[in-house]
DNA sequence: TCCAAATCTGAACGATGTGCAGATTATTGT
DNA sequence: ACAATAATCTGCACATCGTTCAGATTTGGA
């Protein structure tokens, strides 16, 4: 179903969907900073007021479009995640590279939609079911990696309770500062190196 | 020199700084998102065209107290430093905490400053002379500690070359992440606890 | 003392978020 | 098939915002 709604027409009969998908496009591109209801629903060929049947007010569309991309996020990750079977270290071992790399490539692809996710931008409800099965869904398929890293031996044991911490706070970090240009892209590959080699995650 | 304009006047005598001030202490209590160029101006006694004499525009004034924040972040850095001589490997290891422990404190007792800071909302000028200044300041307080563990042997030496990198992109990470709701408070000390251990940081 | 520079005011413009009364269309019950 | 009701959307209005610009006020130097 499009996103516009096609002139002459009283109803846009999907617009709620539609608003979140401007919005997100809209986003992407500008920043969340300066995203602007108006425009949102003019770009959806809807009058401002119409967003208000949806959404109290602009925070909640906003939050909306972040709830989304919580999911696909998830997503990114599941995919990273099922690429690399992870019967063995070696599969482990590329797996956990894997999930590091796709959270940093996913964050500076696409800046303005991590800032708007973990920037403060959006107040999404964290007791929301939706959100919380999302993002639960990204935390397990970590805990799962170090579970099978821990089964092959592959990561020092003394380290492995701080391991979904360590691990997310590091790359989240590590993200976040070079997107913001406070370190350079090409430091993040030494990230996961020396995270690595401090969690003790070794082939074999 | 105070901050609001006397009535009567015409001159403010300290217009920049006090601009400063103001939307510093708007943006804590409010968030930088809900700063209002014409609420600073009337805070402080002045007209809303005033402040265009020294921004040219909201950015810059955002921008501005941006980097005086970098600047209290590294007097924070280097108060928690000097309390810890590091003359053995214990010091070097309580300064290390302490560093770690005065970042976080500072973005969980200040979180609207910190999101401020590093969380796109100010574009600072990173080739400003001042802004470099100090965030060179930080980063050199970071290195000297981690010197001194290598000096003191208190550090694994294999991962001393990622250091720098491994301990801002944690420390940075988790503050991160727990000011924004994704993880509870108490976790920060178990990431340190974690970063210490994988960077076999001991005493003696 | 007088002129130039620095500093600030006041009014104005367009754009924004939001509320409300009412118009239009869809759905449901009979 | 038709009427009543609910769902959806429009149009207008209001306060506020960032920003511009002409001009008022003050300061400091020749």
């Amino acid at each position: 179903m499009s996103l516009l709604k096609p002139r002459g027409t009283y109803h846009h009969g999907n617009l709620e969907e539609a608003l979140i998908g401007a919005a997100t496009q809209m986003v992407r591109t500008n920043g969340a900073e300066h995203l602007s209801l108006r425009a949102v629903a003019a770009e959806v060929g809807v009058s401002p007021s119409a967003a208000y049947h949806y959404y109290p007010d602009k925070d909640s569309l906003i939050a909306g479009v972040g709830k989304e991309l919580f999911e696909r996020l998830a997503d990114l990750q599941e995919a990273a995640s099922s690429k690399f079977p992870s019967k063995n270290a070696k599969g482990a071992r590329a797996r956990f590279r894997a999930l590091g790399m796709g959270y940093f490539e996913w964050a500076v692809s696409e800046p303005n939609l991590f800032r708007l996710m973990f920037g403060g931008y959006c107040s999404i409800d964290f007791a929301d079911a939706q959100f919380k099965r999302q993002e639960t869904r990204a935390w397990n398929l970590l805990c799962s990696c170090l579970d099978d890293l821990e089964k092959y031996g592959a990561i020092d044991p003394k380290i492995r309770p701080y391991g979904e911490l360590l691990a997310w706070s590091t790359v989240h970090g590590a993200s976040a500062l070079i997107i913001e240009g406070h370190l350079p892209k090409d430091s993040f590959s030494a990230v996961l190196d020396g995270l690595e080699l401090m969690m003790g995650i070794r082939q074999r």
